[in-house]
DNA sequence: TCAGACATGTAAGTCGTTACATGATTCA
DNA sequence: TGAATCATGTAACGACTTACATGTCTGA
């Protein structure tokens, strides 16, 4: 049996919500998800193969009305349950590679000015990051109330609903998304934190007087 | 040429460091690195190899006194400029993949209890993290002051040091494993923070009322 | 009509893990 | 003596990226 890895069941995801296409998928992502979890097509098609492969989507070629021509894919019962058993699955803590740590470790006690520098560089990247992600949090909160997406905000379009189900969708979808974003500005100001702690007690370490 | 990649100049930092084998370098990793970077032998040796061929590194075989026979590597001056090169290029940024994140995203709308459930065992293990942290961090920080280090934390042991010089030195390295072991701290509490306002919102989501 | 977006795919290569193979040395 | 650990490696596989190839459709 092929091996089933986090992009198997990412696409699958997808998948669950309504019939697409790899390209539907890949736009989904990088619209979307592009703070946490990026896909290519040489992962994305060869999956749907086998996707297809293991009885878990079917597809349908060509169809499509008013659109281009796409090849969409169809989520099964048997494929709803493996997802459903991967999603409750507790998550994968494994390491996480920090390439400012390792700079840390490997170069602290060896050039304290550099690393400083260093880290002084990585705090101003997660200070632009973090300002960026209040910019779009502003942005897409308004669709809470309004239960309307944003200009170009549109990654669920849901089966049509009717209007009162249509905008309850658009909420949930919303505070989903703002949940997110409101995650990497947390881990952001994490990093920050991190960043003025560390300057500080290397400029002035506490054993500085010691002998 | 050879790609150079982070494990490329993790191992030439270590090198760096002083001449080790590739043991010596796993363990290395294993024993202080393991929070926030991993590495296997079949990375190690032909890395190794590589740095050796590129005129990085140079091998010593057999050598080592009271010591098993190791295969020493030894930077070289070429190497040691192209780590300095490497060690000021700032931080790459590319996206980190969070497998909470995704399962959030595909899921949060259509399965919110399960959802909820999720977020509770993650927010278990981040508190679980945390504390195990906050252990290392009150048995690590003795060192600062001592300048010896305790127990079985003896990872770098450098070169034969004069007294005043060696306890220097282990407060510098304390000094830096301080600060990932803080840094480790302040993701897990952010993660926490985040799991809390997340179970909140979800649980009383703020268009409940709303038609 | 033709540039640009839409859409689907493959090939080659890097990166990393796991499992296996091999042999030396230590010490209970 | 034989189990554990020290020590070095390779092979196979899975995950992911990049670059390429190919063709369609839309709208200025």
């Amino acid at each position: 049996m092929t091996k089933k890895g986090k992009t198997w069941f990412a696409i699958l995801g997808f998948l669950s919500w309504k019939p697409m296409s790899g390209y539907d998928i890949k736009n989904l992502v990088d619209i979307s998800l592009s703070y946490f979890w990026s896909i290519s097509y040489g992962q994305i098609y060869p999956t749907l193969k086998r996707l297809v492969a293991a009885g878990y989507a079917t597809t349908e070629a060509g169809r499509s009305i008013g659109d281009r021509k796409r090849n969409l894919f169809r989520i099964t019962n048997e494929g709803q349950k493996a997802l459903d058993d991967w999603m409750s699955k507790p998550i994968d803590l494994s390491i996480q590679r920090d390439e400012m740590q390792l700079k840390l470790f490997l170069g602290g006690q060896r050039d304290t000015a550099q690393t400083i520098s260093l880290i002084r560089d990585f705090k101003g990247q997660q200070t632009q990051r973090r300002a960026q992600l209040l910019i779009e949090y502003d942005e897409t909160a308004p669709a809470l109330e309004s239960g309307e997406f944003a200009d170009d905000i549109q990654w669920l379009e849901p089966e049509r609903l009717s209007g009162a189900r249509q905008k309850q969708a658009v909420r949930e979808q919303t505070l989903i998304f703002l949940l997110s974003i409101r995650q990497g500005i947390l881990k952001a100001e994490a990093r920050i934190t991190w960043c003025d702690e560390a300057i500080s007690l290397l400029e002035n370490p506490p054993y500085a007087n010691k002998s």
